[in-house]
DNA sequence: ATCTCTGCAAATGTTTTGCATCAGC
DNA sequence: GCTGATGCAAAACATTTGCAGAGAT
């Protein structure tokens, strides 16, 4: 990750622009936009790279491919819209989620994902009637 | 999902016995000392035809490949052990997770993953000091 | 005996790698 | 011009499917 190139300005571009994580297919569709003839492959290495230098981190919801975000964002938890498929970042986090532990078993980090529609699907649905 | 086979009664027991949920190569490594020659095939095919059965149900982690356990547990979430890999049922459920949401959006479910040692893990990393 | 199920191997889909060429420095 | 980065195509890896033969009924 040495040269500054408009393959890597793309990506960043877009992942900064977009403030939310996103797949490689997703970040190869809007990058393409600004190095028409991109690689996939340009794209998992380039966030590979991202990632090692620690400018991104990986957001991984179950049974869905890998996604990335621009790290630096603190601890946060992520929404998945069930209706456009796009991964959304939220705030806060539950509480008492030691209660929840069988005993001898010890805690080192936790994960919540909730599921739903986002603002833009409800609104376009209520627009529908 | 008609007949009654060798292979479909072992991977039935070995999640019986097992009693947590287990992935597609775990099911074939476990179920072979049962039926020896057994194929991945057949475990891909058997969990399919057995969770469209309703017998069981997929759990899927971040990151990991899919995972299946008998149904009818009632709603629950899951502990993934970061010492042996092995992932275990954990009940409860942690409340306020509604206060997470951005203006807009509309929760219609929830996922909670936590990570850490689990019993087994901890006992042996005691017992070596 | 019938017809489903199985094991193998080939196909699929996703991510990674090899390599000749391109381009940042 | 040197050498890292890219695009393409092939490789790797996990999962699915096609098919001939095995086995449950």
């Amino acid at each position: 990750m040495q040269r500054d190139t408009a393959q890597r300005r793309a990506i960043r571009d877009v992942l900064l622009a977009a403030n939310r994580p996103m797949s490689p297919q997703e970040l190869l569709e809007d990058a393409r936009s600004r190095v028409p003839n991109m690689g996939i492959a340009t794209v998992y290495r380039t966030v590979k790279g991202l990632t090692e230098l620690g400018w991104l981190v990986t957001v991984e919801l179950p049974g869905e491919p890998q996604r990335y975000e621009v790290s630096g964002k603190g601890h946060h938890h992520h929404f998945s819209c069930n209706a456009c498929g796009r991964v959304f970042e939220i705030h806060g986090c539950p509480s008492e989620m030691d209660k929840m532990l069988p005993k001898g078993f010890h805690m080192e980090s936790h994960e919540v994902i909730l599921y739903g529609r986002c603002d833009d699907c409800n609104q376009s649905r209520k627009q529908r009637g």
